[in-house]
RNA sequence: GUGGGCGUAGCUCAGCCUGGUUAGAGCGUCAGGUUGUGGCCCUGAAGGCCGGGGGUUCAAGUCCCCUCGCUCACC
């Protein structure tokens, strides 16, 4: 395991402008992690990642695991060397997939049927560890149990207890010295849960602390309060990452509770459906009114793509089905929320970010 | 020219045989949604002289006659 150091560079209220160290290389943080589940940012190729601000990009373990196949990969150099990309890496240990797939759980670990095949695939702490040692990220994620919600309080609490004891075997199992391992809070909507979920994960000292299963269902309300409850638990020297979030509105309000580091699949998915992310909120590219716009999708963004295409021209890729449209949008929305965080980490060390949020809120919450 | 088939939403078509609320679907269009990703998926809306005319009937997209258009086969 390498000792992540993550120096607390400005503060404003719980809000943290920081740099985390991993073995490869460190990271300004607050940071936004675009997603690339099976080894790519959808419609984007290693070249981007740089010029949309990538610091980190994630891969999942279960896809990659089932495809091309851990042990390719890391004949191949690990996860970045294999994808082109010199940046930092991450790789997801497929707990997300026990909520989206809902395979069999019972307290060794689950049972998978592999999307790809049918294949029953097994997956246990410590093979999820492995695993992720193979696909060699920087930084891997302790398997966990990520319940949807609303969940009856049984259910919640069944997770978290089995999140904690996989936690405490991945953490023995895990022998890479030059890869970073994060432990997983849970505690659904329970601020209680939350804060007993990150004391119990703090005690198991890992590198980072990722903080999962909110956005799975719940409102920005009831998600506020649980996501306060974990962080005021964690230790101050170690990254925070909020698992899956990445809506504006969720972003500057976790960041405001001193949350690090988020993912999200949002900007892409949105980007390949015709939904651009911009300084005045959500604009959908397919309507009829961009059709003779010679505007950008923002004048406030930098982005190569608002450097050189109007609206009318994006949704006419769209309006014909031309994969472009799907590639432009999704460089945008990611270069987009990259240069939010960026703006965030400004504001907190200048001393505006509870201006800074206010605004942000003003325009998506 | 003769015989057959087809004309219903922007497109592809159900419905006609056996007449009966306000004519439907898929796609497209328009408007929303999308959160640790299978290029999806979900929700809502707009949009029809049912080719035209006449007839039968209480009632016609539906039955009958005429007509126009497209199409196929045969001369």
């Amino acid at each position: 395991m390498f000792p992540v150091e993550f120096d607390v560079e400005a503060t404003s209220g719980r809000a943290r402008a920081g740099r985390a160290l991993t073995a490869r290389g460190d990271y300004e943080t607050p940071c936004f992690m675009p997603v690339g589940t099976r080894g790519a940012i959808r419609y984007l190729s290693a070249d981007d990642y740089h010029a949309v601000g990538a610091r980190i990009v994630l891969g999942n373990t279960y896809h990659l695991m089932l495809r091309p196949g851990a042990e390719l990969v890391g004949e191949m150099g690990g996860l970045g060397r294999f994808s082109g990309w010199d940046g930092l890496t991450l790789t997801d240990s497929g707990g997300f997939q026990v909520f989206s797939l809902g395979p069999k759980i019972d307290d060794d670990g689950v049972t998978f049927k592999s999307t790809y095949d049918g294949d029953l695939v097994r997956f246990t702490p410590e093979r999820a560890v492995d695993v992720q040692q193979m696909i060699g990220a920087d930084i891997q994620m302790v398997l966990d149990v990520c319940p949807a919600l609303p969940s009856p309080p049984e259910v919640i609490d069944l997770a978290l207890r089995r999140t904690g004891e996989w936690a405490q075997r991945a953490r023995a199992h895990h022998s890479r010295t030059d890869q970073s391992l994060f432990g997983i809070v849970q505690g659904g909507i329970s601020p209680e849960l939350r804060e007993r979920s990150a004391i119990h994960t703090s005690e198991l000292d890992f590198d980072g602390y990722g903080i999962g299963g909110l956005s799975v269902g719940e409102t920005r309300d009831e998600m506020i309060p649980a996501l306060s409850a974990a962080t005021a638990h964690l230790p101050v020297n170690r990254p925070r990452y909020l698992m899956g979030v990445g809506d504006p509105a969720s972003l500057v309000e976790a960041v405001a509770l001193g949350v690090d580091q988020f993912d999200c699949v949002m900007q892409t998915r949105l980007g390949r459906h015709g939904t651009a992310l911009t300084s005045t909120g959500k604009v959908h590219m397919k309507n009829v009114r961009h059709a003779r716009d010679d505007s950008p999708l923002d004048a406030a963004c930098a982005c190569a793509v608002c450097a050189r295409h109007s609206r009318a021209y994006i949704r006419h890729l769209f309006q014909t089905g031309e994969p472009t449209a799907a590639r432009l949008l999704s460089y945008h929305n990611v270069a987009w929320t990259i240069a939010l965080m960026g703006a965030m980490r400004a504001a907190i060390k200048d001393g505006t970010f509870p201006a800074f949020r206010a605004s942000v809120l003003g325009v998506w919450a």
